[in-house]
Formats: C-alpha cells, sequence, structure tokens
DNA sequence: TAGTGGTCTAGACCACGGG
DNA sequence: CCGTGGTCTAGACCACTAG
C-alpha cells in the first residue's frame, strides 16, 4: 500500500499544500528526486505523473514541471468527496440529521439503480445536512445489505464511508456522478431550508467496488444557491 | 504523437465502443498483449492506466482486467468536452447564432479572470445554442488577443477549439470547471428560449495551454432543465 | 502451482528548450 | 551543446487469485 511512488507523491503534494513549494516555480527535475529519493527514474515518473493527473504540476518536455497554483479552497475537485470531507474544507459548523434508517423491499426504482432482486434487502438512509445553520442537502442513500449488514443511526450521523473503507474493509473503485436540476419535491421542500426556491440541484452518485460491483447509489439534492462543483480536466493527449 | 502505447489505447478503445469487446468480459491479459503489439510490459501497461484512468477498464490483481459497461450516451464524461463534440453526441440538430463578436478593453472581471492588464485587447464571443429547435446554451467566451490574432464569425459558428488547436497550433493543457446555479439574467431571457424557468445552470471554464497560462475564460449558462452533467472518479490509490 | 497484475530497477534513445 | 522530460525495452521480485 505505501509504494515508494507513493510516498513521494504524498510528500510533495503535502509540500505543495503547506507552501514549501511556491506555486508558479519550477519542482525538482527528475534526476535530482531519484537521487534524493534513491530510487530509479520510472518511480519518479509514476509519483510525477499522479501529480499531474490529480492537478498539482504541469509537465513541459525540455524545462521541467512546474507547480501549478492551486486554490487550496476550491480543491479537491473531482474526486469522490463526501460530505464529512466536505463540511471540513468548508469549516463552517455543520450537522447531520438522520430522517430514515431502514430496511427496505427494492422497488422498481431501487432494482434498476442498485442491480438488486426483488428478494434483496437494501438500506434506505435519508440525511439532511445543515451548514452554518441551514438545512441545504437532503441525502438519500441506498445500499445492498450483502455487503453492509448492520447499520446505526450513530454510524450514519458520523460518515458512512469511514464506516464501510476502515471498518468493514471494503474496497471503493470508483464512482459516476450525474448532476442534473429538477422540480423541487414535496419531501426536499419539507425538510429543507428552502425559502424562495423552487428548483434543486440532484447529483446522482453511483458507487461501485473494486471488483465493480455496484453498491450503492446516493442521491444528494442540493438547494441551487448553495450548490458549487468543482471539476479539473486534462486533454487526452 | 502517435507513440506505441496511444495506438493501443486507441485500438482498444474503438474496440470497446463498437461493441467488439464485451462489457463485464476479461479483457486480454498483459502478456497476451505484449505478443499481439510485439511490445514490452511497460508500453502495454502504459495504455492499460490510461484506459483505467478514463473508466474503460478495471484491473484486478490476480485476476485480470474487467470491461466496463460504459453507457455510451454518457460518455465521455469529464473532459474539456466542447458544444460541437456534445451536439455530436447528441444527435440532434444544432444550430449555432453569434450574437456579439469583438474586441474589447477588459473590464475588472476580465482582469480578474483571464490574467490580463488593461492594455491587452481581449475578444469577447457571444453565442445562442440551439438543440432541436430550442435556444438552451448561453455561451460567452473571452480570448486574449495575444493568442487569437484573428477571429471571424465563420470560426465562431463552426468550432473555435478545432481552430486554435488545428490552425493557430496551441496546445491546451488543462481546464477548470466551476459549476453553480443562479438566478437569470435579463441577457439569458432576452437570448434563450426560456419558458417558465429562473434559474440558470452557468459553467465557468478557465482554459489553460501547455505552459500554464490562462487562454481563455468562457461561462457556459445553461436552461436547467435541459443540464446534465457526467463524471467519473476513481479512488486516489 | 501457474497465471495474473503491481512495483522497481538500469539502461537506451528520442524530442524539445535554452544558453 | 547540455539538461530536461517522453518513450521503450528486458528482467526481476512480489502479491493476489484460482484450480
Amino acid at each position: 500500500m505505501a509504494s515508494k511512488y507513493m510516498k513521494i507523491y504524498n510528500e510533495i503534494v503535502s509540500e505543495i499544500q503547506n507552501g514549501n513549494i511556491e506555486p508558479r516555480s519550477m519542482l525538482k527535475s527528475e534526476s535530482e528526486l531519484m537521487q534524493e529519493y534513491s530510487v530509479s527514474r520510472d518511480t519518479v515518473r509514476k509519483a510525477l505523473n499522479l501529480l499531474e493527473r490529480d492537478g498539482y504540476i504541469q509537465r513541459l518536455q525540455g524545462k521541467g514541471s512546474i507547480v501549478l497554483d492551486i486554490n487550496k479552497f476550491d480543491f479537491p475537485v473531482s474526486g469522490l468527496t463526501s460530505f464529512k470531507e466536505l463540511s471540513e474544507r468548508m469549516g463552517g459548523r455543520t450537522r447531520t440529521y438522520v430522517k430514515e434508517l431502514a430496511l427496505v423491499k427494492p422497488n422498481d426504482f431501487l432494482m434498476k439503480h442498485l442491480n438488486v432482486s426483488k428478494d434483496d434487502e437494501v438500506w434506505k438512509v435519508v440525511r439532511v445536512r445543515e451548514i452554518g445553520g441551514k438545512k441545504i442537502i437532503l441525502d438519500k442513500d441506498y445500499f445492498n445489505r450483502k455487503f453492509v449488514p448492520a447499520l446505526t443511526r450513530e454510524i450514519c450521523e458520523d460518515s458512512i464511508y469511514e464506516y464501510i473503507e476502515n471498518k468493514l474493509g471494503l474496497k471503493i473503485g470508483y464512482a459516476k456522478k450525474v448532476i442534473t436540476v429538477q422540480k423541487a419535491s414535496e419531501e426536499d421542500i419539507k425538510y429543507l431550508d428552502f425559502d424562495k426556491f423552487d428548483m434543486i440541484v440532484v447529483v446522482k452518485n453511483y458507487v461501485y467496488l473494486e471488483d465493480t460491483t455496484l453498491f450503492q447509489y446516493t442521491e444528494s439534492r442540493h438547494r441551487p444557491d448553495k450548490f458549487r462543483f468543482v471539476d479539473f480536466a486534462r486533454r487526452s493527449r
């Protein structure tokens, strides 16, 4: 897990985030890094490739690697950022209210989205997220019970992801997000501090394990004025 | 440009997209691919890394690589997808109306977003995008004139990106997108077929060249009911 | 045990940028 | 010219999966 190139990657990332490495400056060259870490060039290059993928540096043939000027508050960008990570970054006082926590039989909607049969059972979790005193996000999560045998209110109030990855040891592989804007539902209006808005931003999230089985479906419903999504993209080359 | 691993990547991508390789099936092993393409293992692995990064396959230690079941209509996902690529994928009849095309002196807003001084000149392009007979997107583009000396109505009606990358030879490195939802402006309502909506989805796009200079700022304003954004994300590993 | 992918090494040649 | 990053090779050892 703690491969050499991952250590190099993590060290450089924290140096950039701490400001020890100046944005817009040149990163050490590959050969310097080889000596510094006593590794082969390929190992250095693996670390640099990850840094480039994640938007920390830009590599230029014949010149070197420039450290990009990342606005820390926008970062990280297109990760699997959960509410807990998000709220830690935003700072403001946050709370989570568990409105519903139950095992349900899947309806057609769930069978379509979660790849479960009508004999399986599914955890349904409905949570309201409050930031700075305002109820802004309505999260509806569905898990296949096969993977998550037990679930408690306490876990839901904290971070379900942490429980799943650390306690259950399930390995999340990848996720697909779809963002759309819809008319707000009665449920949205009932649970959220809605003021004058009649639309809602819906982020559908499909989470897959490393063995490619679909494991969780989440709908995250955001008050439109508070929604913000940042994405970093590279040309395919 | 046409490196060996890129050829392998492209071949496998098109085989997946054509359906020649079944989703959920096992991809050929690394050693098989080495023989098939007569390359070293490292070269095969470079191609496979890209395929995994882009969401085409999932690699499993000890087993092999599974071909993921990509919904073609959602794909590609978090690229630098321009309107032209987008409309080609959506199929429907599309049109572009150039509403404004001028060299302007930058105001405070532009100086902040485009890194230009008050003596530079900036291209301003305002375009309305029509899909299926409905005017749905309002694109406002700003380019530093330093990089784009000339710009015509014809280029704007086609694809500015194509002109920039192929004709001018500028190399786009990366881009940052910020998605928010705002109250619709008078300009939005004037130019778009707006029906009953009063909100608009704003996609701010900052495009950088390979040498990390900010080159273009774009605001893409979408009618909320027609907006859809798909993102594919991997765990940091 | 055999086959798969994951990491690491050492060395080669090329393309590009700048003095 | 030299130093940079980009590509490619051959070989080694490890970790994991499955029969």
